[in-house]
DNA sequence: AATCGGATTTGGATCGATCTAATATGTTTC
DNA sequence: GAAACATATTAGATCGATCCAAATCCGATT
């Protein structure tokens, strides 16, 4: 049983049909006959059958493999996980699995893996690409005419969908909510300026302190790896400036929670004695004390969002160029000290 | 150039020779003369040619897809993200491409992704099995002669191979340290008790406290959901007691960050006034402040274990099933408090 | 009885690779 | 010069499904 494959020919023997009948039942045509259909599902239930996805692909040059690709740069981060964990949600209700594949930032394995994927048919591909990636990495894909949608990160130049957060307004927002609060020496802490999320942000950033008539000041900008260790070493940094910052804006969630570490460490309260406010707003933020103030991404549904975007393109036959811009909210929760003031969270 | 694909026979055509040759080398064949491979593979990269893998392997009964399917419960818990990377590291650089679904401890979800991943051809399967999953859920898989590898927890009764870790063995060394650090009032809190791991860590608590001399109380085992907000639940429970405990050993690590955050609530240092312990040493373990005392699964590793056994069997062709347990080891750090002493870490 | 038309069913070609056995091309040996 | 041999190459069948055009079936109509 486990040697000899079930075939259609295998089923239409037993039931007595045409394995183009027994094709006909598998692709629900309306051409067979009631009882037909019946016998050859009950035959097909009886010796086991399994579908060969492989073989059917194979002839129809129509080419629709039911299987898209998913690259993503950092498996071990929860923002990346939780935005696969979108992708695959969409993508399996839509009758579709996924590939999935870690880079750890590496191009290389990037393009390996694309390469990979490509030769087992990938109708389409999802891809939060590496660092360094570049427009030609890409080009391959795309000049094959299978739709691109890359997240999170964009790739300039690309001939394909992006989606992306609206870093900038994040920023900004939380910048004139701190100042709002009262706060004027306020920093922007953690990440490495050699990806264009960092630069969106601290932009931002910088149109914050402008619109609340604010001075920008350089050295208060402090760059660090994107972690929580990273967090705790630029907090650091910014406590030993003569004239120390009173709230931050920090790249993303694990430098805030690094942040929040640090200060504890030097016997302050973030919330009570210092304002933190993070970026990207994962589960463990709301769950933290003090629960994180952060600006919201919401990595599940931007995956879910990609995916859509995708599977849109895969139906329609064409790849229509798409940059999609998701919006983000300052969700106001305890580490900025606000908790006196009504939360947003309970308006929604 | 989108349209239509290149095949073999366009690439034969092109470099004047046929169709067999172009497979020969595809394959590295030593048969095939060092000029034409050198010609043929030149060819095939003017024209962008790209393997289809579905049409060799229809071909092939020794039938090798080169790809496995992997399936886990929780993608979004930080664990099992990891165990997935360490699957994907070993699976990539064996040139194999790995489906990942994730189920959201739905069984049906989980039999759907597992059927669909069986009709895409999967040569192997690793499973961290939704919590109600039983061996006939896993029954049509293994007796297709599919080799299958549950990781983290194990159904019993199934005819395939399981990797655990030492449950019961984390947790009695968890207790002993506790007891040794003097403390006689030791909590087991978190999780909830429908799966066999709790079973396992609580037999294990149950076990130390017996090693230590020290007498189990039923009131100092608070189950409740294995994350953060249920650590947070079950220390407030506990405290609540009439004579509250004075160090605990967590269901997971999740749970033990939720306990500093609810021990923080109440006043109380984690590490100083109340000793933690973790379980599964995930990646902010070490980075926390305090950093965790934690039982070191090393999801990553066990990952890359389950890879390579799974590997292992495909090659072999036989399923044997094993039945594997990895050892794990207490990482002691500050939350224990215990930081006077040498950490076991700063030894290795 | 012959014809018609809608409903079902079917044989054979086909997708892109691999496999088998056979063939072409040199080289060496007797 | 023919047989023997290794080296390179190839035609044609094949995997498991789908697609197309053609063949059946069967009750209704002429």
């Amino acid at each position: 049983m486990a040697k000899g494959r079930v075939t259609v020919i295998d089923i239409a023997e037993a039931a007595g049909v045409s394995k183009s009948t027994v094709s006909l039942v598998l692709q629900g045509s309306p051409l067979v006959n009631e009882i037909t259909r019946a016998k050859v599902s009950t035959v097909m239930r009886e010796l086991g059958y399994v579908y060969n996805r492989g073989a059917a692909t194979l002839r129809q040059t129509s080419a629709k493999s039911k299987i898209i690709g998913m690259v993503v740069n950092d498996l071990t981060n929860g923002f990346f996980a939780e935005l696969a964990v979108g992708v695959d949600m969409v993508v399996q209700s839509a009758g579709f699995v996924q590939f999935l594949a870690n880079t750890a930032e590496s191009v290389d394995r990037q393009q390996e893996v694309i390469a990979s994927m490509r030769e087992h048919g990938i109708s389409g591909l999802i891809v939060s690409p590496a660092r360094a990636t570049t427009a030609k990495d890409l080009k391959a894909v795309t000049e094959a005419g299978i739709p691109v949608v890359t997240a999170v990160r964009n790739v300039p130049g690309a001939r394909c969908s992006s989606l992306v957060s609206d870093n900038a307004a994040g920023t900004a927002q939380a910048v004139r909510h701190l100042a709002g609060l009262g706060h004027t020496r306020i920093a922007f802490l953690g990440g490495f300026p050699d990806i264009m999320v960092f630069e969106e942000r601290r932009r931002g950033y910088e149109q914050g302190l402008r619109a609340a008539g604010l001075p920008f000041r350089e050295d208060y900008v402090v760059s660090s790896g994107a972690s929580r260790a990273g967090g705790v070493e630029a907090i650091g940094k910014a406590m030993r400036l003569p004239d120390p910052p009173t709230a931050t804006v920090c790249f993303n969630d694990a430098v805030a929670f690094g942040v929040c570490d640090g200060l504890r460490a030097r016997g302050m309260e973030p919330g009570r004695d210092f304002a933190v406010v993070g970026f990207d707003d994962v589960i463990e933020a709301k769950a933290a004390v003090p629960a994180l103030t952060t600006v919201s991404v919401d990595p599940q549904a931007m995956g879910m969002r990609a995916a859509q975007l995708l599977l849109k393109q895969i139906n329609a036959g064409r790849a229509e160029a798409e940059a999609v811009t998701t919006s983000v909210r300052l969700v106001v929760r305890e580490s900025c000290g606000a908790g006196h003031k009504v939360k947003t969270e309970e308006l929604a």
